[in-house]
DNA sequence: TTAGATGGTGGTATCGATACCATGATTGCA
DNA sequence: TGCAATCATGGTATCGATACCACCATCTAA
């Protein structure tokens, strides 16, 4: 494999459409300037050569990579999929491409992998995590280029920050189960250390609580091989034998509410007239017939497209944050 | 934003550490051929400058551009982003970065994608399809470097082929089925178009049961809006409704499984006992308490992380096709 | 002592495209 | 008809790094 076969170039596709090297580039950039003539006999040679146009070459001679690097916390989970989509899609219109890395939550391998990204100089960085090294964070400051921060609001983003509020996101939950007549409402979360949107969602369900004092929460550590659903049936066991007589529960994400609910049935709870249940997420199988849970839906392909037309419209002013808000769906759990 | 600031070059880093653009170039690349005075002061003087280094220089004059373009069919579908993360830190260690695009399973898409691939002249190209355009084929087999295809096992692959059989799998799961006393047996998937592994998996079932005489498929069309659980709701009350005395529904995924499940509940039928369900994927819900879903799980990490040894190594055979096989997780659905 | 090997360093050409400027051909308008 | 404006095209320098070769200093073995 891998035989010595060599790229074809620009300059053998000029030599065999009897035309200069910079009439082939023009005749692929920008179409419009070139006559019909020419431009079909470009397409001939390009077609007859099988010849693809070199952005190695081009991003250095022109100082425009078309890339866009972009850093997420994992490819994981279905939400961070659906941003990308939106980005990948919005900056495909522009012509950018998408150069990619997973952080798997760890500030210290995303301060590893932003100098790598940085070194395709491309033309905006977008990242999906709030918390940065202090090196990454000067790095990703006096870098030449326009860094955007999704899914978060942060109080001081870098430059932009589009998403939405976790802490308002946990404080409608709440307020929800609160106005529909609970009163003894818990919170299961998991206990990562750089899981800053799981802790935002808590203190939103904190800030809410404090009028009915009594306040129930449950962060499990993390175990290998333990999955979300694990956790939330394990959650739900544990709630309800630390404080027996509570009457909702509030996952911190639809597969941990999924895991509670499968619980809740094997030990014949009713839900929601003996235990109400709520995620966030609203993934796939939160509107199924027989889940029907209750959740917090972000519209994570708009936050992508969102991101990408900032990224080509090129205007950005340093500190905004834009909130693309959530919406929160009641179904049969709660 | 996006003031005029100007990356720092090498030419810069030179200067102030007092060495030549080539010195620094090998303090950075191969610092071993460096002695460790100069060493020191190219490092403090990128330190100082917050130099890094330029790949897209590097790529053309090294004629490397240390890049592994990527083509998947979804983002979204929990199998491809574990392939992804395999492939992603294997490559990793060997210096590679991942360019991502995804081509919603759409061939045309996937031919349209290809050549902005290949402009940036990386030095692998993955897929995660088996279906290409004649164009896109033809661009590929041309092309100056390997072509990884993953997930499938093609007759006849571009280059060389990593996965497993989707069609042992769906007879796999059959015979299973047969083997545990099941003898109606109908099978549920979606009538996508380009959707070759679910019709693999529906051929796998098929050599089955031939011995069963009986064939009950129901292939659903797809509608805007509905979700995976949606269809395998619909799925298990057609199926139903059409052949009242089915034992047993293989459903060409998990969520679709996971949907009947949920309906199977509703309707206060017994799993396995009034009907066994199979999916396919293992996805997190699938070994959850409630749940218990008999599945094949695939080990997408692997396949990623052998396309990545692959590829530094270097050592493709053209027509390899290697498999990584399956396993039949048996739980309680059945 | 000397030829040859080795390690460390730098100069210059080069990768393949595009920016910039220059040129000749064509058109529009007075 | 003449002059300016526009269009189509090409030559050459350039982007920022690395390959290749050359050089010098030091070390090793005969």
């Amino acid at each position: 494999m891998s035989e010595a076969r060599k790229w074809v170039t620009m300059g053998d596709v000029a030599a065999r459409a009897g035309v200069g090297t910079i009439t082939v580039s023009r005749a692929l950039r920008t179409p419009g300037k070139v006559s019909q003539t020419t431009l079909a006999k470009v397409q001939k040679a390009v077609a007859e050569l099988g010849y693809v146009l070199d952005e190695t070459a081009g991003a250095l001679s022109s100082q425009r990579s078309r890339i866009v690097g972009a850093l997420v916390s994992t490819l994981e989970e279905a939400v961070f999929a659906t941003t990308l989509r939106g980005l990948s899609e919005g900056l495909a219109e522009g012509g950018l491409q998408l150069l990619l890395s997973a952080t798997q939550y760890d500030p210290d391998t995303e301060a590893a992998l932003i100098p790598t990204l940085l070194g395709r100089r491309p033309e905006a960085l977008v990242l999906t995590s709030d918390r940065h090294t202090p090196d990454a964070r000067a790095l990703l400051e006096r870098a030449a280029l326009p860094v955007l921060e999704l899914w978060d609001l942060p109080e001081r983003p870098v430059h932009v920050a589009v998403g939405f509020s976790n802490r308002a996101a946990g404080s409608a939950m709440t307020r929800h189960l609160i106005d529909t007549g609970r009163r003894r409402i818990a919170f299961v979360g998991l206990d990562r250390a750089h899981d800053s949107r799981g802790h935002l969602r808590l203190a939103g369900y904190r800030d809410c609580l404090r009028e009915l004092s009594d306040e129930r929460v449950l962060l499990l550590p993390p175990r290998r091989g333990a999955t979300g659903p694990d956790y939330g049936a394990q959650g739900l066991r544990e709630v309800l034998r630390r404080w027996p007589d509570t009457q909702a529960l509030i996952c911190v994400s639809d597969t941990l509410a999924a895991g509670a609910w499968c619980e809740a049935m094997r030990a014949g709870l009713s839900v929601p007239d003996r235990i109400a249940l709520t995620g966030f997420g609203d993934f796939d199988m939160a509107g199924s017939s027989g889940l029907a849970l209750t959740t917090i839906r972000i519209d994570g392909a708009a936050i992508g497209r969102r991101a990408a037309e900032l990224i080509l419209s090129g205007d950005m002013e340093r500190g905004t944050r834009i909130d693309l808000g959530f919406s929160l769906i009641r179904r049969a759990s709660s």
